[in-house]
RNA sequence: GGGCGGUUAGCUCAGCUGGUUAGAGCGUUGCGUUGACAUCGCAAAGGUCGUUGGUUCGAGUCCAAUACCGCCCACCA
């Protein structure tokens, strides 16, 4: 007999990274089916997952990892069920992030600020940073277990990708979608850039309202007005008034003076003017707020624009011209209340615009800037989720991408920044627009148009990181190239990732996918939630309630972390994680080693030489293997359904509570039977032993794969046939996905039999625990067991050996003319168990007890007899009113011992 | 203003084909270690499933209303 060489104690440390390199080195990553190979088969459908790429200079958080666990779940499933599967990895240059973290460093390193040292610089500086920095967060999602094919890996500013991003833009630009013009957008004064909506994000905030008086040109007569934004004044061009508002109705079409500037303005009526809110006359100032833009177009009105990049006022600003748009703020209203104009101030909730990056405050305003046409884009994008060519999971999401895309506005995609895809626009000396794939091309067109050689610039601005990212499913794969992969691989399956981007990021992918490549990109999105705290705050560094993803696997293991992300989420909704609740998946991990050991160590005392031809299965056999067939099924139907939480809850209940629990407590018993019998149970065990691990290895990889090593290993030496052939293949993570299998001479209804002698069994415990029979002393027993006998008492060692009896008095027969002398009786259900502890029996404790147990099931009578005796028994199916019946008659019955029990006891 | 999600044990959450005794982990309490596991085992306490009404033989589960919490979108100066 060979010792298993499984260790004591589980080092994940070594262990993980040493199964991370054999994977990667077996190359199970990549996919079966490669399209470049001679024998590639088009019709075999692949599962492709594209990575959402994370920013190429981020630390790894638990955002990454909930979305690793789940994608490198859904991978490993689909790897398992034989599917060619392809995993594309990336990172993304996220342009504004890494060149603030650039910026930073060159202040810190060199005090210099990135004007100083000049575009090209700049650049390079940050392409150093990016190769500095870019494989770490590639490294971390390594350890993280992802099985992503890392020979496929793509950056946002890869050649290649680069390539995709131009020729998307030429053909958006030569298509008239694509269209460049002053427009009022958000501007971020510290960032320099104009910012897309999506990235504005609206706080409430205490602030003011300010009252003032609007004056009429040659009269004494003024129009009050209410204001958050004083300083908005100098750029106003109109004071609107509701037509039908009679206080102001006097004032329509006369002319209003600015306040200081003097400038004049006409009073317009509008009625998208509030007669009751404020004074019930507008300001309008289109340069700085979009609803008056809005309605300056309408109007015609003039459009002054009051700020500097900086957002410092300019020379519109006449005395103000220079101030922080905050000084002038005060500054403008102390003049104003000298000069009288003020009315007064109120305390005012506002909704500040604020910069997703950064939180300054955003201003809106006039600037030449490069905008998609969105409508017809959005168009198809909507028909692609309606008619089912994309579903989105959960489906409530659905309605609310709907609406998103039903009120989308032009998307403004330039950014004023140096780190990123430059826009493919060339200037000539009159400004003429020369869109084209290269320098050289736009030369050239340039040069056919003015007749003569000319010199071109350059458009300065690059591109929005989303524009490239709408693009990944399909740039990664070689588009615009016709590449073997593209052509493969393309569309993807699912698109994984977090709710909180399902406008930046899925919408531009379905938007990008159906207008250059006429597919949609993916059929399913599957949305994840955000990773709370505890008590479900959102972590940050300010509240100091952060989980480190990185400190939590070297302490408990990424298995333990992984499990705690994918058993504790569900579909679209946020998840609370907390230390504990990872520790406890560590304890699972640990039970599985522990299992797995157990199960090894029997496999060695079974001889494996035995002949159990004649042998039948036990009825623990049965049940552990119907159980497992009930697992089985229930698995494959929650991932069908995306409900990989539940499943693996399932696995997790099923392993520890009635295989370790039970089934393995019981295996220890029929192995030290030996011989055949011991066989059959090594066989049973290895079969339901090797399942488990399939099935857990899509969330806990490292140890499933690890254990199951060991346990081929054990199967070989147990004389199995250990070959792919034979379903032991060369490794886990590409074994064979488990479906619900029959075993020979098994029998199905085991679940209900055996639950029988579990109920007994524990009854036994209990009663010995609690008159304190010390644990190892042998004790009788007599059960009756009426019909159920004689499958009871095929599991009498069991049962003898889990609750200490003493063979030589234990029986179980099927009825009893009288209760044996000096027992103590306990019922469960059709069985009666005789212990012979009455000495350990106070009567009266022991009445009290059996009176409140016959009172439940006197209730539980009561409650069926109801039941049966209304319109139930008449409607609902026969079998579920069968069932009730059959119940009611062992609470009877149950009723019945109890009662007579009561009786011996007087 | 429009839309969505949640409300189940002290805490965090399952319970997605409606089936009659609602589950887990953690926490609490008691008992238990010489062989898989104290990163453990055995057991106990703890819930009128937010409220009201409806559909149904039957509702935590389906429908409607309502309260509270949270989120998203739109942005009344």
């Amino acid at each position: 007999m060979k010792k298993h060489m499984l260790p004591k104690t589980y080092d994940f440390r070594k262990t993980e990274g040493r199964i991370y390199q054999m994977w990667e080195e077996s190359r199970y990553f990549e996919p079966t089916n490669q399209p470049q190979d001679p024998n590639h088969d088009p019709s075999i459908k692949p599962f492709v997952i594209s990575i959402p790429p994370p920013n190429v200079t981020g630390e790894l958080h638990l955002g990454h990892g909930l979305f690793v666990a789940m994608e490198d779940l859904m991978i490993r499933y689909n790897r398992m069920r034989g599917i060619p599967t392809l995993w594309v990895p990336g990172s993304d240059h996220a342009g504004i992030a890494t060149q603030l973290q650039v910026e930073k460093d060159l202040m810190k390193t060199e005090g210099k600020r990135r004007e100083e040292i000049g575009r090209e610089a700049f650049v390079e500086r940050t392409w150093e940073w990016k190769r500095k920095y870019g494989g770490i967060i590639t490294q971390q999602i390594r350890r993280l277990g992802a099985s992503c094919d890392w020979s496929r890996e793509r950056f946002t500013l890869d050649n290649g990708l680069s390539v995709a991003v131009i020729e998307a833009f030429v053909r958006l630009y030569e298509k008239g979608l694509i269209y460049r013009g002053p427009r009022l957008i958000n501007w971020s004064p510290g960032l320099q850039t104009a910012v897309s909506d999506l990235e504005v994000e609206y706080s409430e905030e205490p602030g003011k309202l300010y009252y003032f008086k609007y004056r009429i040109k040659d009269s004494e007569d003024f129009i009050p007005v209410a204001t958050t934004r004083p300083e908005t004044i100098l750029g106003d061009t109109a004071v609107a008034v509701h037509p039908d508002d009679e206080r102001f109705q006097k004032f329509i079409g006369k002319t209003a003076l600015v306040p200081i500037l003097d400038r004049e303005i006409p009073v317009i009526a509008d009625s998208y003017v509030d007669k009751e809110f404020g004074t019930g006359a507008l300001k309008i100032t289109p340069g700085h707020d979009i609803n008056d833009y809005e309605i300056g177009e309408r109007h015609h009105l003039e459009i002054v624009s009051i700020l500097n990049k900086d957002a410092t006022i300019n020379q519109n600003g006449g005395p103000y011209a220079g101030q922080d748009r905050f000084d002038c703020r005060k500054n403008l209203w102390a003049d104003m209340a000298e000069a009288g104009l003020v009315i007064k101030e109120t305390d005012y909730t506002l909704k500040i615009p604020r910069s997703q990056r950064g939180g300054e405050i955003i201003e809106p305003m006039i600037s030449t800037q490069w905008f998609v046409e969105i409508k017809p884009l959005a168009e198809a994008a909507l028909e692609a989720v309606k008619d089912g060519r994309i579903q989105i999971v959960p489906d409530f999401f659905t309605k609310v991408y709907y609406n998103w895309m039903e009120n989308i506005e032009d998307w403004c995609i330039s950014r004023q920044l140096w780190w990123g895809h430059r826009i493919p626009v060339w200037y000539g000396p009159d400004g003429e627009m020369f869109c084209a794939r290269s320098e050289e091309l736009a030369q050239e067109k340039a040069n056919a148009h003015y007749g003569k050689p000319v010199t071109i610039e350059q458009d300065p601005d690059v591109l929005d990181t989303w524009f490239s990212s709408g693009l990944w499913p399909f740039s990664t794969l070689g588009w615009p190239d016709e590449t073997p992969d593209l052509k493969y691989f393309y569309p993807t399956s699912v698109l994984e990732t977090g709710y909180d981007i399902l406008f930046f990021w899925v919408a531009r992918m379905i938007m990008s996918g159906l207008e250059y490549t006429g597919e949609v990109p993916f059929h399913t999105v599957y949305l994840h939630g955000i990773i709370r705290d505890e008590l479900g705050r959102k972590m940050s560094k300010t509240t100091g309630n952060v989980i480190d993803p990185l400190v939590v696997m070297d302490e408990m293991g990424t298995d333990a972390l992984r499990f705690s992300l994918l058993v504790g989420s569900s579909p679209g909704k946020d998840t609370n994680l907390s230390l504990k609740k990872v520790e406890a998946n560590r304890n699972f991990a640990n039970k599985l080693w522990n299992a797995t050991r157990l199960v090894l160590t029997l496999l060695e005392q079974a001889p494996a030489d035995a002949d159990t031809a004649d042998l039948e299965w036990t009825q623990a056999d049965s049940w552990i293997w119907a159980r497992m067939r009930q697992i089985t099924n229930n698995v494959n139907r929650l991932f069908t359904a995306y409900q990989y939480g539940e499943a693996g809850r399932q696995l997790y209940d099923f392993f520890w509570g009635e295989f370790a629990d039970w089934y393995l407590e019981i295996a220890k018993i029929q192995v030290s039977e030996g011989g055949a019998r011991a066989k059959k149970t090594a066989i049973a065990l290895i079969k339901t032993m090797d399942k488990i691990l399939r099935m857990l290895h899509p969330f806990t990889p490292f140890i499933t794969e690890e254990l199951w090593g060991y346990l081929k290993e054990a199967a070989n030496h147990f004389g199995a046939e250990v070959s792919p052939e034979n379903g032991w293949e060369d490794a886990l993570i590409i074994a064979q996905w488990p479906e619900a299998e029959e075993l020979e001479g098994w029998e199905e209804d085991a679940i209900t039999e055996f639950s029988l002698a579990m109920e007994i069994i524990r009854a036994i415990r209990n009663l010995r625990a609690e008159k304190q029979v010390k644990p190892g002393s042998r004790i009788g027993a007599t059960i009756t067991a009426g019909e159920q006998t004689n499958s009871l008492q095929e599991l009498s060692p069991t049962i003898a050996a889990l609750c200490h009896l003493n063979p030589e008095s234990f029986q179980i027969i099927e009825t009893l003319e009288n209760k044996p002398e000096g027992t103590v009786a306990l019922v469960v259900g059709p069985a009666e168990i005789f212990l012979p502890l009455f000495d350990l029996i106070d009567p009266e404790e022991e009445k009290k007890r059996l009176q409140s147990d016959l009172e439940e099931v006197s209730q539980q009578i009561d409650r069926l007899e109801k039941l049966l005796s209304s319109p139930f028994a008449q409607k609902a199916p026969a079998d579920v009113v069968q069932k009730e019946r059959d119940r009611l008659a062992a609470f009877q019955e149950t009723a019945e011992k109890i009662q007579s029990q009561l009786n011996e006891l007087g």
